[in-house]
DNA sequence: GCAAATTAATGATTTATTCAAG
DNA sequence: CTTGAATAAATCATTAATTTGC
């Protein structure tokens, strides 16, 4: 019942220009308030632009990579980042000297040198670091009130020395911070959607599934 | 007070090379295995390449763009994305369309659209959804929970027509969800980092920190 | 009328929570 | 159970509205 396709419906209206032209100053001046509280501002949008058949959650692990690593061929369907040990050792190297939260250009720069050592991406070092930091920190947690008393130095093992500062810009300022982690630091990642490398369309199936987003919502009818 | 700098000292040691070299291969083979699990298993790393001033929160924006749209020039410093009519308009019809967390491939397709309109990335648009529809349901739940009575057929307004997917793959699955909005749908991103696309080194102020992420840890010393 | 100060919106990050692969 | 991956909630930070003083 809900197959059947509409795309055809819909379509009449915008049928011509198939690549709108930006810079459109079509729209009415729209008193520079009220913002819009009602709706249908840009009516002429180009709704065919976004259909597109998704192609499945194919991501890495289409072909086999280089796999140039030690590392045993892990994810042969490529699910999900398998670290190697080396992997593991530099960012664990890279977490103990006090790197938190790297920005893009470190995370790029992290995933360049690990790669070297097994497939990797940018996303999986930045969840390694959000994942590490959340679980020492839960484990912390859990440690200092499981067994409340006794507080003999808490992570006293590496502490001396390096209380360097990765954090971008604002130069650690002081504030003691003896917890070794202070909650928002605000420090603009600059992070950006790379979207699908390539434009990789072989895909398992679809030819013109065509699926839309939206058929204009039944109120302008 | 506190605003000692520091970043003079540690710097003696690689002072050179100003625009690190990422695709440096210049660290030694490190016995390709072995990989033990206590630590310091790949001590020879190149640091250098981590090393990185930050370069501010400069992005988007150092010149003005063509800003042929027919906003205002609201961006003249770049700081943030500061949407256009138009683009607000698409995006509320996507929203109001049923797109919630828009995946890599359906941002980059909006962000194309919608960089006709005014300059835009793709990040912004995620975080447009994101707060949108967190804002949204704080909204919806600040409403439930101050006039608590009267619950009148919830959600009615539209939800006739356009049950449409545009929810990857698992193909909207029924579910009815009658909320419209179901917590968790484990959609596969594939998003990525980007990394700050150019090498724009130009920054408001500090022209040295140079502050590193760094000393490797007093340890092999 | 305009500009500085204040407030309201909202873009951008970080943290907490949760799901699922191994 | 461990942990990579993803989302939701909290919150910081900046910009536009709005107000206020002249």
């Amino acid at each position: 019942m809900g197959s059947m396709k509409v795309h055809q419906l819909a379509r009449g209206f915008w049928e011509h220009e198939p690549s709108l032209t930006l810079g459109c100053k079509r729209l009415r001046p729209l008193a520079p308030k009220l913002a819009n509280t009602t709706d249908t501002t840009v009516t002429s949008f180009d709704l065919k632009s976004f259909i597109r058949p998704e192609s499945g959650p194919r991501k890495l692990g289409s072909s086999d990579e280089k796999r140039t690593s030690s590392q045993v061929e892990t994810h042969p369907g490529g699910t999900r980042w398998n670290p190697t040990q080396e992997q593991i050792g530099i960012l664990e190297m890279l977490y103990r000297g006090g790197m938190r939260t790297p920005n893009a250009q470190q995370i790029e720069q992290i995933t360049a040198q690990l790669s070297k050592y097994g497939k990797i991406e940018g996303k999986n070092v930045f969840y390694w670091f959000q994942n590490h930091k959340a679980r020492e920190r839960q484990k912390q947690k859990r440690n200092s009130l499981g067994l409340s008393h006794s507080p003999r130095t808490p992570t006293a093992t590496i502490n001396s020395t390096i209380s360097l500062d990765c954090r971008g810009n604002q130069a650690v300022t002081e504030r003691d911070h003896h917890e070794e982690d202070s909650p928002y630091k605000r420090k603009c990642r600059s992070w950006a959607f790379e979207c699908f490398e390539e434009e990789s369309m072989s895909c398992k199936e679809e030819g013109d599934r065509t699926l839309e987003l939206f058929p204009l919502h039944p109120e302008g009818r």
